[in-house]
DNA sequence: CTGTTAGCGCCTTCAC
DNA sequence: GTGAAGGCGCTAACAG
């Protein structure tokens, strides 16, 4: 059995609330009483129970964190973040994985609540509207990181418009004109996937140049290639020399797909993707994209509840918009006509 | 604040320890009295304090998880794993991440035992016999995760050395005879990276081929662009027609290398990599693989710590090796001499 | 079946 | 500067 505050005490023969004065430097001790509380603690390797502690001073130094996959790599990324900023004022994470189960996203808020998290961070791109419902109901402070932009409560982003149009224009600037867009039809309306397509619209527009919007159902190999025959008569069709696509992911089978049809990247078509994920650093050619701050998504995150929990904060629907960075790689080739 | 016991008690007009009676359903409770509880609980909308629960039955289902870094693709793959079998035993994921630093990991390890997680799963590949010793003394049960196979304690693994064996010889089987082995320099001779070049080295022998052992220093692309003249002249001079590598991103960066050099995989060269990660499925040729069941590392790990905790298990130096399975996909060619 | 009592390990007034 | 006492929210004997 571990040893107690009291085996302190008994030991270094003074009262067990010296003992918590000293371990918690909270109130003047002598420094003879201080010596021997501290050789006590020595000795018995005496650590502090967190769980009683948590019980009277009512801080569990606890963060939830309710993700939809720890598998996927930017829900890491954002862990990241969030992980280390928290261990820098004590805070702990609690981890759980709801696997897009909605489901089981309001099971675990509840159950993070019992343990007594002092915030709640959800990664999740479901968009589940009972579950804000309920995290706004328990008074616990929280932040939803999700694709969603039509959450009304804070959260971290970067310009994804901006990120876009600057990335087309660059194209553009490469002596790019017949582009498309490849973007994901999925819940297109409401998430940032629109802001996307706006942003390569906008720039298209403002250089005179058609718009070419082309979709794939979701960010599998098999949602491309499904459209693939269509990507390719469009291709041929409208002479198009780059695609401006949303997701990293979606354009590297975008570009195994073109290989399959016998275009190479960037010789012949030009790629941009979006994400900056590890894999746009390891497949060839390299992918130029637009890195998306993910770590700092998570910290800026955390930092919120932390400030909130700290009281040093009450309004919470500013969002913050975070700087995002054009990567450019090998995948896009300048072109002179 | 949130309710308590006592409210649902005195609006149920009963004792507390009647309301704890039906919450845990611990003892019998008289219909009546049940469903005035109940009632109170649903008005009241109370959840009891796990901390408080913790406190005094000491059990804080919780599991402590210290990882290198929760952004590494493997690491998370057996995070899944620890994370959805223990919710299957109502037991939550305390999560720290040391980013490769030891004082770290003990730090963790400390904070954790404070914390009172009734067991520790360390996954990284540091090898920190300091940590060991604490948490061999703590008495709380660990396991520890990670490259070395000369850890004492439980562990789960798969066999290295078949699975290489068994991959080499499909290699051979395919037809191929100048067949090199490209693994990892670091701590070669305390992690499974010797086991794997030892597979290889006995499929080899077997079938009278001539071993040839390449080495480079680690897993970046810098680490091979830095072997890179080495392994063309060596590819040249012994007319390599294969090769094995030890990791999947070994063996992307290797099919980098390749076709800068002019190789082209797998029409000229075959190769063969070693984890089955997910960029082993995008990478386009898909690369040929052995498959480490990372999820299932994770979920026996924590099954084996969980029957610890519930003193169903008192032996835990017994290993468990798990069947890993090789994933033929497009990196190898079948040739013919 | 039910209420009373005694803690779990710790922090925090409140007197001295 | 220090100790005694009360209590955080809950469970677990112990009587009845």
């Amino acid at each position: 059995m571990a040893s107690t505050i009291k085996d302190v005490a008994k030991m270094a023969d003074v009262s067990i609330s010296t003992v918590s004065r000293v371990i918690n430097d909270s109130k003047p001790v002598s420094p003879e009483a201080r010596r021997r509380v501290l050789h006590a603690i020595d000795v018995l390797d005496y650590k502090p129970n967190e769980v009683a502690r948590s019980l009277v001073t009512k801080k569990s130094n606890l963060i939830g964190v309710i993700v939809e996959d720890i598998g996927s790599n930017f829900i890491s990324q954002i862990l990241r973040g969030v992980e280390e900023v928290g261990r820098m004022y004590k805070y702990d994470i609690l981890l759980s994985s709801s696997y897009g189960d909605q489901e089981s996203e309001m099971k675990f808020a509840n159950l993070l609540a019992q343990k007594q998290v002092e915030g709640i961070i959800v990664i999740s791109n479901l968009h589940n509207p009972k579950l804000e419902y309920k995290l706004e109901e328990s008074k616990i402070p929280y932040v939803i990181i999700s694709n969603f932009y039509d959450i009304e409560k804070f959260s971290a982003t970067i310009d994804y418009e901006k990120a876009s149009y600057d990335m087309v224009n660059l194209l553009i600037a490469k002596g790019h004109k017949n582009i498309a867009s490849l973007g994901i039809r999925k819940d297109y309306d409401r998430t940032f996937e629109k802001k996307k397509i706006e942003g390569y619209n906008r720039a298209m527009e403002k250089h005179g140049l058609k718009k070419i919007n082309l979709f794939v159902e979701g960010l599998d190999a098999g949602d491309v290639e499904n459209e693939g025959e269509e990507i390719i008569k469009t291709l041929k069709k409208e002479k198009i020399t780059a695609f401006f696509t949303s997701y990293d992911t979606i354009a590297i089978h975008l570009m195994n797909l073109l290989l399959d049809n016998n275009y190479k990247t960037p010789q012949d078509i030009s790629v941009t993707g979006f994400g900056g994920s590890y894999i746009s650093d390891i497949y060839r050619p390299k992918l130029t994209t637009v890195k998306i701050p993910y770590y700092d998504i998570g910290a800026v995150s955390i930092r919120k509840i932390l400030k909130k929990i700290a009281k040093e904060d009450s309004d919470f629907s500013e969002n913050v918009v975070l700087p995002s960075e054009i990567l450019e790689r090998e995948s896009v080739k300048k072109i002179n006509d």
